[in-house]
RNA sequence: UGGCCCAUGGUGUAAUGGUAACACACCGGUUUUUGGUGCCGUUAUUCUAGGUUCGAGUCCUAGUGGGCCAACCA
């Protein structure tokens, strides 16, 4: 009955004490602001995990709102995957919203900011305004067209509108402070010029609104309740306050509620970068094959490679929320993972670097079909039917002509259980004319078959081995991942470009035999391949032609035995 | 020659003035027909210096270190 008292975070602090404070659940409301420039990728998944966490929370709606005043960058490809990768996360937006939506509200407010004297239209160069706003450490001075009457103004803003103007002549500012410290209140620009196509609106505007009057004025229309953000918007809330006072002014009885804004610390991962510009290079660059390569740190890119919903999920409630810069190891990510297909994935048996064991006490001719667990985790996943047959593979890397007693695997004249069949003994193996080993005969023990229940099929051996019969065998191309950069952190050297640590060896394509259950796999299955990993079918694959991701390996303690 | 934010094990996050906890990583043990999983265990001057207090990781001051702010980007 007594639930134990999980801490909360500060954010979820913050909308207690609201609460508290006699703010009511029911005026409770998130949104999710991403700008269709590009995909999600796993950054983005903690700025969702906070505000649809908070909507699951408090049973409040969370608007999914498309940030879309820059044609420029813009697309509705973006959209799509955005909405696409939002839903596969498995959240349910309220309502599907657009800055665009809110173009003739947003004008309208700033013709009645210009009215009051809050607004002018400023006609520099953009260098000219550049060296006019100051630095951080030094004011900033007036613009000579700061004191443009309203009139003037008036004119020429609806003349921006119009079309008259071409792209640069002119910017709408919002009249407020050129020496504050917070350069964001140095009169920041509101409109600019911008004969361009938008993915939504067409050519129906040729001014688009900047992102710090746009943005929180589409919170105040959507009545979001909490703004959350991260980090680097903390000094546009200042700014974010002033033009939403402003037009609560103007329209109090239609918009009654006045959001807040709060900011946390992004997400970075170790061995990655988390940058949407960054990531687009890596694609132009040919680096990888796009958005949604297996490699990419992308939402697309994880469910590709075979990740969860639940373990993304997952991963950003354990990373919390804090302000605090960070980076995350990428092994908790793995963890996360590992910890979700090791209770759902069901096993298989794929050999990667084949070599060929030939059993010499096995009938030629003979085959027999065994029972294999799929999950030793989940006992209702049942068994499937494994052929066994006289010439198999197994790993090269489990078979040494002699070793010390830490190799548990398959040496000269001793014994190891192949997983699901029987006791083999290696007795003698071949070599080619380079010394490498080409078949390795062995010898079973015909009574040790696994669940016969004999004494003998429950002899203790040290090693098991995975394997699969060379005439059942089918084959599979599989890639194999390793981290994009071998650097931490990438992209945090002042000095050097992040391509510059790019891990070369980042894809490995080989091809494996795997056990033929697996034919009928379809794309996006997920597998562990015993004592290797977790493997699922990509997007490539198809019945002719079987093709494997490595999602990622199982843990290894063993560490390969080197020397 | 400014403003704002941050500082707890290797990495993250708790502790809301009262015994520094949890996860990952690491290392060791145990179980195991996966060197997987499970289970058990080892590992900490809470950045520094003052101050307030019976008592400070927590509050105050200063310092140090890190981050953000000078796009007609979001």
């Amino acid at each position: 009955m007594s639930e134990e008292k999980k801490s909360l975070n500060f954010i979820e602090q913050i909308v207690e004490e609201d609460l508290a404070n006699g703010m009511p659940k029911a005026q409770l409301k998130f949104r999710f602001p991403p700008e269709p420039n590009g995909y999600l990728h796993i950054g983005h998944t903690k700025a969702i995990g906070i505000s649809f966490g908070l909507g699951l929370k408090y049973n409040a709606p969370v608007n999914l709102r498309f940030d879309d005043t820059n044609p420029e960058k813009e697309e509705q490809e973006f959209v799509d995957a955005i909405k696409r990768d939002i839903q596969w996360l498995g959240y349910q937006w309220a309502e599907e919203c657009y800055s665009s939506d809110y173009f003739q509200q947003l004008y309208d407010w700033a013709i009645r900011m210009i009215q009051e004297g809050k607004a002018y239209v400023d006609s520099q160069t953009s260098e000219d305004m550049r060296v006019q706003k100051g630095t951080p450490t030094e004011p900033g001075t007036n613009s000579p067209y700061r004191d443009r009457s309203v009139e003037e103004n008036l004119e020429l803003f609806i003349g921006m509108k119009e079309g008259k103007f071409k792209e640069g002549d002119h910017v709408l500012r919002a009249k407020i402070d050129m020496t504050s410290p917070n350069m964001l209140m140095r009169d920041p620009i509101m409109y600019r010029i911008m004969y361009k196509h938008h993915h939504r609106t067409g050519d129906e505007w040729c001014i688009y609104p900047m992102y710090d009057w746009t943005h929180g004025e589409s919170d105040y229309i959507e009545q979001i309740s909490h703004s959350l953000c991260s980090l680097e918007f903390k000094p546009h809330r200042e700014l974010y306050n002033w033009f939403r006072d402003h037009v609560f002014d103007y329209s109090k009885s239609e918009y009654p509620l006045i959001p807040k804004q709060r900011e946390f610390s992004r997400l970075n991962l170790s061995y990655t970068i988390m940058s949407k510009r960054k990531l687009m290079r890596l694609i132009e660059d040919g680096v990888v094959a796009g958005w949604d390569d297996p490699r990419m740190p992308t939402i697309s890119g994880l469910r590709r490679r075979g990740y969860t919903p639940a373990s993304i999920r997952g991963f950003v409630e354990t990373v919390g929320v804090s302000k605090r810069e960070n980076v995350i190891d990428v092994a908790l990510l793995e963890f996360k993972i590992r910890e979700d297909l090791n209770k759902t994935a069901n096993r298989v048996m794929a050999v990667l670097d084949p070599v060929k064991v030939v059993i010499t006490n096995y009938p030629e001719g003979q085959e027999e079909i065994l029972q294999a667990e799929n999950n030793q985790e989940d006992e209702s996943a049942g068994f499937r039917e494994v052929p066994f047959s006289r010439e198999l593979y197994i790993e090269k890397e489990d078979f040494r002509e002699e070793a010390n007693k830490k190799f548990f695997r398959l040496k000269l004249g001793k014994e190891v259980r192949l997983k699901n069949a029987y006791i083999i003994k290696a007795e003698s193996c071949t070599k080619d004319e380079n010394g490498n080993i080409t078949e390795i005969q062995c010898t079973y023990d015909p009574l040790s078959r696994s669940g016969s229940g004999t004494p003998e099929s429950m002899r203790r051996v040290k090693g098991t081995l995975h394997w699969v019969s060379i005439k059942h065998a089918v084959e599979a191309e599989v890639r194999i991942y390793d981290r994009l950069f071998l650097d931490e952190a990438p992209d945090s050297h002042k000095d050097k470009d992040f391509m510059e640590f790019l891990n070369s060896n980042s894809l490995e394509t080989i091809n494996a035999y795997v056990e033929p259950s697996l034919q009928s796999a379809t794309i996006g299955d997920r597998f562990q391949f015993q004592r290797k990993g977790y493997f699922n079918i990509d997007d490539d694959s198809t019945p002719e032609k079987l093709v494997f991701n490595k999602t990622v390996g199982l843990r290894d303690s063993w560490g390969g035995g080197k020397k």
